[in-house]
RNA sequence: GCCCAGGUGGUGUAGCCCGGUCUAACAUCCGAGCCUGUCGAGCUCGGGCCCCGGGUUCAAAUCCCGGCCUGGGCGCCA
């Protein structure tokens, strides 16, 4: 309506001197100059409140009627939710305020106006769908609980690379678009490069592998693509995978290194965002080493005792996982399954080649990582990839490696989102994703 | 891909079984107004909705069929 026509002001030479969060009684009488979205407008005539929220949190805007001109002080009124603007002012204690601090403002910018109404409630008052949060994605951003995930996840992020930098490996990035599959298994997205057809990588697994003969001890942090029509809340078809490779290692080496890992992480969370998981999480608890660990074996027959009918050999479905889950808390590893449950280039046992040198590391009901030690003779590799039928001519460029020097090696992929899932006890991987590709969704 | 549940104002829900009294209710929201201490502000007035197509019927938000979309479970997979 009238905003159509109204003159918004120039950011100028304003610039912010507080977040919210920083405007704090004991700084009464300071003068502040604050940024950030209308939360609310309360007009009750000579005295008109603003909250105004920025990423750190809300702080209250008090403006006396005597103050500003009639002009501005209409414009103000309107204001809209969710409206940009700028206030210079002065930090003033308060009893009357909840928060026991305000602001005063001297003057007011309005840079941008927001259309009415919303698409979604931002209040927190009436919570839209999921599906309807992620068409409007971004303003579905300025509520705090979401913020707040993707602040726990900025913190995971930082705190994994510090301890990989810490403990000797390096980050590499992998190619993204590949000639042909690196795993096997799941299916791949097909891209057309520049006539030629190639596919969309759905790990870093073999370059990984491959790094470890020369930088020895590698690690990625990574988007990756599975074209399975995936239609859960713990599958995306781009997901964000962790991944470390180390010569001279064994599974129980990156087993430890996990366990560590996830550990000094979850301590810099509980650090740095004790706020955010407080909220989010309340009950929450780091988990202490050692993480409990069952064979495959073991594992089956607890849920055969439970009366849950599997079979030894057979993969455990999530439905099994969620009993185990219950039984055992926190984290633990299940390892030693059987060689057919895993992909080629995982170790067979010296003892039992039935079974692998590998693991899973799951938490709850959910699987947050697997690895294990992998095959460095070529022999052994080509020949498991004939038991598996897949054609080893098409792993060359990767199997020429194995010729010239390639160390024993062990390693593992973590599911980034699966375990800030777990941390901020959300039950959609979406929520914890802040552009998600699954099956229906490619936009925004 | 299979099974189950659902689609009602911008948002979230009620109504649907047992068709008419639905001119569709409630909260939030939006708009106009009152108020100098609100803080989930309050008050007055106003605004806005039955997914699409077909069928049954005197009559459909309500029953039936198809489609599209969404949620949950399973599968495939990490």
């Amino acid at each position: 309506m009238s905003w159509a026509n109204m003159k918004l002001d120039e950011l100028g030479d304003w610039r912010r001197t507080h977040f919210s969060n920083q405007i704090t009684a004991d700084k009464d009488g300071e003068p502040t100059t604050i940024f950030g979205w209308v939360d609310e407008v309360r007009d009750l005539g000579g005295i008109i409140f603003i909250i105004l929220k920025d990423r750190e949190g809300k702080v209250q805007i008090t403006i006396n009627k005597r103050d500003f001109h009639k002009d501005r002080l209409n414009d103000i009124r309107k204001l809209t939710r969710e409206s940009v603007i700028g206030v210079k002012g002065i930090i003033k204690r308060s009893v009357i305020a909840k928060s026991g601090v305000e602001v005063i403002p001297t003057d007011i910018k309005i840079l941008n106006v927001a259309k009415t109404p919303l698409p979604i409630d931002t209040s927190g008052k009436i919570s839209a769908n999921l599906e309807k949060r992620l068409d409007m994605r971004v303003l579905d951003l300025r509520i705090k609980e979401r913020i707040y995930i993707f602040k726990i996840k900025n913190t995971l992020i930082n705190a994994i690379r510090e301890y990989l930098q810490n403990h000797g490996f390096m980050e590499v990035f992998t190619p993204k678009i590949l000639a042909t599959a690196t795993e096997g298994g799941a299916a791949l997205f097909s891209v057309n490069y520049f006539g030629r057809s190639a596919f969309l990588a759905q790990s870093p697994q073999l370059y990984k592998e491959a790094l470890t003969s020369s930088f020895e001890k590698v690690y990625e942090i990574s988007q990756f693509y599975r074209a399975e029509e995936f239609d859960t809340s713990y599958h995306l078809n781009e997901f964000i995978s962790v991944d470390i490779e180390m010569a001279f290692a064994e599974r129980q080496d990156v087993m430890s290194i996990l366990e560590q890992l996830i550990i000094y992480a979850l301590e810099k969370v509980t650090a740095n965002n004790e706020n955010e998981l407080k909220f989010l999480n309340p009950n929450f608890k780091i988990p202490t080493a050692p993480f409990k660990i069952l064979t495959y074996k073991e594992a089956i027959e607890i849920l055969r005792s439970k009366g849950f009918d599997i079979s030894m050999g057979e993969d455990i479905p999530v439905s099994g996982n969620k009993l185990i889950g219950n039984e055992v808390n926190g984290p633990y590893f299940i390892i030693d399954w059987p060689l057919s449950l895993k992909p080629f280039y995982i170790k067979p046992k010296k003892e039992n080649p039935e079974l692998s040198e590998s693991f899973d590391l799951n938490w709850s009901w959910l699987e947050i990582a697997s690895g294990g030690t992998r095959i460095h003779i070529k022999e052994q590799l080509i020949e498991r990839l004939n038991k598996l039928g897949l054609n080893p001519e098409k792993f060359e460029p990767f199997l020429t490696y194995y010729d010239y020097g390639m160390p024993p090696h062990a390693g593992w992929g973590m599911g980034l989102q699966r375990l800030l899932m777990i941390v901020t006890n959300v039950n959609d991987i979406r929520e914890v994703t802040l552009f998600p590709r699954d099956k229906r969704r490619l936009i925004p």
